[in-house]
RNA sequence: UCCCCUGUAGCUCAACGGUAGAGCGAGCGGCUGUUAACCGCUAGGUUGUAGGUUCGAAUCCUACCGGGGGAGCCA
């Protein structure tokens, strides 16, 4: 008999048929009269199949004790009308086969509630709580969106590179990708000669795919990238990864104002898409981790986010009257508690905030007119703060070039991208979304080290 | 990387210079169409590691290691 998925019995099968279910006990209830509840979970969804074994089915008297929190089953048996409260369908199980035991004594997951710095050490069981779980699903709905507005919209996926030999954003942030032997190395004491690495020069972990979406933005239309990115940044905090997932679509043909209109339209369809396919997920999250993850998600998708110049956002903070830790001046970038506090207090809901001093961005950020701020944009969300940055990019070639020397970097390392100016420019534009950030907003998860299935952290990798 | 907090039973915590406790979990028994089930009993700890102060250290001090929060960097 094929097995079917809980999620499946519990929506649609009628009482008086019959299934099988194969998953993990999450708790047992015996009962000395002659019969035991066992709720079984398979992560098709949040619920539990709760089974009803009654003492003449066999092995009941032999078998039932190995039904401890944990132990893997296949359950054949009738779906029935559930007498109890909490369940529309139970199964009154005909057989039923123990696949895997679970000491009880060992199994370091209770019929409780755990600290998540607990299920942290335990990264490779945690997928079996309703909290990973959820988050499990939730993030697979995400990236499941993120393709689908995409094709919907005519985008191109374009599977870019992990592996690269720009140094794009500044060698101190990347990983090292090398195939020499250091130990070796550092005993003989020489000279490190890249010329015998393996790609006959440094290589590193890339930091991001956007250089590499321009080339196909500017040949072949809009298109996106959706992997992960690697930073060596040492950063100890509830929304950095040392590796986390990025979508970052690049656009040719568009300015600043529609890459905006494209940051927001993409969020919003993103987080209607989780809203509409997870929603006991999302109800379990509103009610167990953040009871204002709902009002957020629907204030998202039902109003349009602020846009504010970055001038602006510098005058609400100068005239708010708060003491901030960090000065409000102009040409300074706007500190954590500056945008919780235009998200959470000024605004309550998202914003856009762009147009920033170019001394505090990157080479590739498109100049304005008044030569003092260029098209930057990043979108503020309450909570979780900066979950976008994206740009217009710079297509003037003698503007790009002057801004590489600006930031102390060699535009003949960036050849090939300066190419893409040289020979039929065209303004575009882009962004980066975090996936796990999103994860974070969608959620009400208060560390992103629980939004991603194993966190890459400073001296933490151990799954 | 900086600042603050923290490390005690499987988990969550108490004991605040004088022999280490509770709840939950687990084992056993009882009860029950139960659903975070309930009731009783039992087992379980060189107090992160290494030094130091003291008659005496889980408790005070130092270093190291781990965990958390905040900041910077950013997505």
């Amino acid at each position: 008999m094929i097995r079917q998925h809980i999620a499946d019995i519990l929506q649609n099968t009628q009482p008086g048929e019959t299934a099988t279910i194969c998953g993990w006990v999450r708790t047992r209830r015996d009962s000395k009269q002659g019969f035991s509840f066992v709720e079984i979970n398979d992560g098709s969804c949040m619920k539990n199949l709760q089974v009803v074994i009654d003492a003449d089915v066999e092995g009941y008297h032999e078998h039932l004790k190995d039904l401890t929190t944990g132990a893997s089953v296949r359950i054949t048996g009738e779906v029935k009308d559930s007498p109890g409260q909490g369940q529309r369908v139970e199964m009154q199980a005909g057989n039923f086969e123990v696949l895997g035991l679970a000491d009880a004594e060992t199994y370091p997951l209770q019929k409780k509630r755990h600290s998540f710095e607990f299920l942290r050490e335990i990264a490779h069981l945690r997928p079996r709580t309703n909290t990973f779980g959820a988050i499990a699903r939730v993030r697979n709905a995400a990236a499941h969106a993120i393709h689908t507005f995409f094709f919907f919209f005519g985008f191109l996926y374009v599977q870019t590179i992990f592996i690269t030999c720009s140094e794009c954003e500044g060698g101190g942030s990347m990983f090292q990708d090398t195939t020499l032997d250091l130990a070796r190395l550092a005993e003989m004491k020489t000279q490190l000669d890249w010329s015998q690495d393996f790609f006959g020069k440094p290589a590193s972990l890339t930091v991001s795919g956007q250089l590499e979406a321009e080339t196909f933005a500017t040949s072949l239309g809009p298109c996106y990238t959706f992997g992960p990115t690697f930073r060596a940044e040492n950063s100890n905090t509830t929304r950095h990864l040392a590796e986390f997932w990025m979508v970052e679509p690049e656009v040719p043909f568009i300015d600043l104002q529609e890459n905006m209109q494209l940051a927001e339209e993409f969020v919003r369809g993103v987080v209607s898409h989780i809203l509409t396919h997870c929603a006991d997920d999302m109800e379990f999250f509103n009610q167990r981790i953040d009871n204002t993850v709902l009002e957020v998600l629907h204030n998202i998708t039902q109003h349009d986010f602020i846009r504010v110049p970055y001038t602006e956002a510098i005058q609400i903070l100068a005239d708010s009257g708060q003491e901030f830790e960090y000065p409000i001046e102009w040409g300074r970038d706007l500190q954590s508690e500056h945008e919780r506090f235009l998200t959470e207090q000024h605004f309550k809901q998202p914003i856009i905030v762009y147009d920033y001093p170019r001394s505090i961005k990157p080479f590739y950020m498109r100049v304005n007119d008044d030569g003092r701020t260029v098209r930057a944009m990043d979108v503020l969300v309450p909570r979780v703060g900066e979950i976008i940055g994206g740009s217009q990019r710079e297509e003037r070639l003698d503007v790009l070039t002057a801004r590489m020397e600006e930031c102390g970097l060699n535009p003949g390392d960036y050849w090939w991208y300066l190419d893409l100016r040289r020979y039929g420019t065209v303004p575009h534009a882009g962004f980066g979304l975090g996936l796990e950030r999103l994860i974070q907003l969608v959620t009400g998860m208060v560390n992103i080290r629980d939004c991603i299935p194993f966190a890459r952290t400073p001296k933490n990798a151990a799954f």
